[in-house]
DNA sequence: TATTAAAATGACACTACTGTCATTATGAAA
DNA sequence: TTTCATAATGACAGTAGTGTCATTTTAATA
């Protein structure tokens, strides 16, 4: 019996992204999804009871993929690297997150439990670059001097560097030797 | 003959900064803006025609400035050090010029002109960086093997790296520290 | 083919901000 | 104190997204 789906969660968070970075914040409401995704917006109440719930679930699932991507980075061997490079992939992410502060947080409970966990996972991805910094300053290829919370946040600015030529591997390169050596080289 | 103004643009530019920075750009309109300034919301329609042409207006003033003290590094001492100094004071101007996606930037021909005047002094901004960092590779202090595009970009990246401890002065001696010799020191 | 559970839909009421304008208030000069 | 140019105001109509729900459509099953 019953009907079939026209749309699914799949569906749903890539054209949630694909609005997002196309036309920004502001223009994400559900009648420009439904008009992407070819069903009237109220169908889009079935799945979801309102736009930030939708935004807030897919912004969980990208951290998490992050997340769980940071522990390449332990069995690297050049481990900052491949921090850098696993961070640069995720710069939509870091572009996703950035429209948090224009998120009504308090639409509804479930909307505040998703920022809850999202501040988790991301208090778990800052733990992991300090966790590999922290191993490199043991092994003595990082200096000691400098507060670990700002070596962090650089490393986790360089995700803001514009990707100017070609390939997304010079781009890595390129931050890396800047990051571990400087412009002073 | 006349009526004396009840407020005028420095509170209008003081308040949308304060209003933006503390509730984001969601919150900011004319009934919150006015309620902080003590006037009716028509009010404000008597010194600006929208909400747009007013953040617009704010932006081309801070961004005016930031250029124009970003020429202290020229003669300073430490060039790239003066750089990141002035650049962290306009910590602010940076999370505003992030609201930008959020704008309508056609909502008048006011608000374009604005728009373009922003690209323009952006330009210059990075320009300037350019100029510096090029005399230091000049001078030996900087290395050159890596893109100029790329060390701008880290440096403009900095602005994002959190002030953690006590002073911005600490701030900025770390960074600098990281920017110039690196992670590893 | 008839039944029926589930999905999709369009219409409706609601909310909140926008922009305008006729009216009212103010205060400096005559 | 009267005048009047300028500023402030509140009311009103307009706009656009929100969320709900009764109704319609669909497709698997009997």
């Amino acid at each position: 019996m019953s009907r079939k789906k026209t749309i699914d969660e799949a569906q749903l968070f890539q054209e949630t992204e694909k609005l997002i970075m196309e036309s920004g914040y502001a223009e994400f409401h559900f009648k420009a999804l439904a008009e992407r995704l070819g069903v009237a917006r109220s169908t889009i109440y079935n799945y979801y009871p309102n736009k930030e719930e939708l935004i807030t679930s897919y912004m969980v699932r990208l951290l998490e993929r992050a997340v769980e991507n940071m522990d390449e980075a332990f069995e690297a061997e050049y481990p900052v690297k491949q921090l850098i490079s696993v961070w640069s992939r995720y710069a939509n992410m870091h572009q996703m997150l950035q429209i948090m502060p224009y998120i009504n947080q308090k639409a509804t409970p479930k909307v505040e439990e998703n920022i809850r966990v999202m501040y988790t996972l991301f208090g778990e991805m800052k733990s992991k670059i300090h966790h590999v910094l922290k191993k490199e300053q043991e092994s003595g290829r990082i200096r000691e001097d400098i507060h670990m919370a700002t070596m962090t946040g650089l490393l986790m600015a360089t995700v803001q560097v514009p990707v100017h030529h070609n390939s997304l591997g010079q781009w890595v390169d390129e931050v890396y030797e800047l990051v571990m050596n400087g412009c002073k080289g």
